[in-house]
DNA sequence: GACCAGGCGTCTT
DNA sequence: AAGACGCATGGT
């Protein structure tokens, strides 16, 4: 079995899968990591500044799913580049130092917008939880006991009951809700990747269960916006919460905060649009 | 048992 | 426009 070989550009592959922007990975004896994306299941591995990616059911990652992963890591963002504008501001030099290798991934549109539904007023390995049962229940086996994220109408469809055994609560109409919408083509990943950001993040609000948390997450791990409003109150809030508006050397489960608080620096600053 | 968890919709001023 | 409150569920 062949081994597809990505340079990492110095990300840190477990940091920057466990930092809370995605919740579809998990750790793997061997000391990889295995995940799903798309209907693409793979298990990763750093070596050093290298990844190293075999499929899940044993062939090799090349042509379009090579191209798709690179895509998902976004290997092609020099993040070096993108670090040292980040700290000529103090607070950033300081998120940068705490958490120097999480790199902002480029997630599907359909699973990250229902992850992020899924993840409100929630806890981390809960929202792992309930979205590994998303796929179990709803999704395409792949491979053994790796199952693909659930096609938007398998979930539009679904049953009451069966939503039920997610134990996602209240968010089960929410869930059925944005599968509606993508299901019938009112909402894709494509027409607002199409749309100026602003439109965009506007368009994601109109879901049920979807606020600005959501769709904020959704416009930076997804769609690859940084979003057109201000710096979201939740991103302070969490900050000061958490850190007490510091960021310590060891951040823990939620260095991903530091990484969001970059980011929500750069859409301040950098303005894309 | 109380309280929290990376919010949001709804109802009230 | 801004604030209070309920919401299902599971962990501590």
């Amino acid at each position: 079995m062949k081994t597809l070989k990505l340079p990492a550009r110095g990300m840190n592959l477990e940091a920057t899968l466990f930092c809370g922007q995605t919740f579809s990975w998990r750790p793997l004896a061997s000391g990889g990591f295995a995940g799903v994306a798309g209907r693409r299941a793979v298990q990763v591995r750093q070596e050093g500044d290298t990844l190293a990616l075999q499929n899940r059911d044993g062939g090799d990652v090349s042509g379009e799913d090579g191209q798709f992963w690179h895509n998902y890591f976004a290997l092609d963002i020099d993040y070096a580049a993108l670090q040292e504008d980040f700290c000529r501001d103090d607070m950033l030099a300081r998120c940068v130092k705490a958490s120097p290798g999480i790199r902002v991934l480029r997630q599907p549109f359909f699973e990250t917008l229902l992850s992020f539904i899924v993840s409100q007023n929630n806890n981390i390995p809960r929202i792992s939880g309930i979205v590994g049962r998303l796929c179990q229940g709803f999704g395409e086996r792949l491979y053994e006991s790796e199952y693909a994220f659930p096609l938007p109408a398998a979930l539009a469809a679904a049953p009451p009951k069966a939503l039920e055994a997610l134990h996602a609560g209240y968010r089960d109409r929410y869930i059925r809700d944005a599968a509606q919408r993508v299901d019938s083509g009112l909402l894709s990943g494509q027409a607002l990747r199409a749309m100026p950001t602003k439109d965009a993040r506007k368009a994601l609000l109109e879901v049920n269960g979807v606020g600005p948390k959501v769709a904020d997450c959704v416009l930076l791990f997804s769609l690859g916006r940084w979003a057109a409003a201000p710096v979201d109150v939740w991103m302070k809030r969490a900050l000061t919460r958490y850190f007490g508006g510091e960021i310590p050397e060891c951040a823990g489960g939620y260095q991903g905060i530091a990484q969001q608080y970059i980011f929500a620096w750069a859409r301040e600053n950098m303005r894309p649009d």
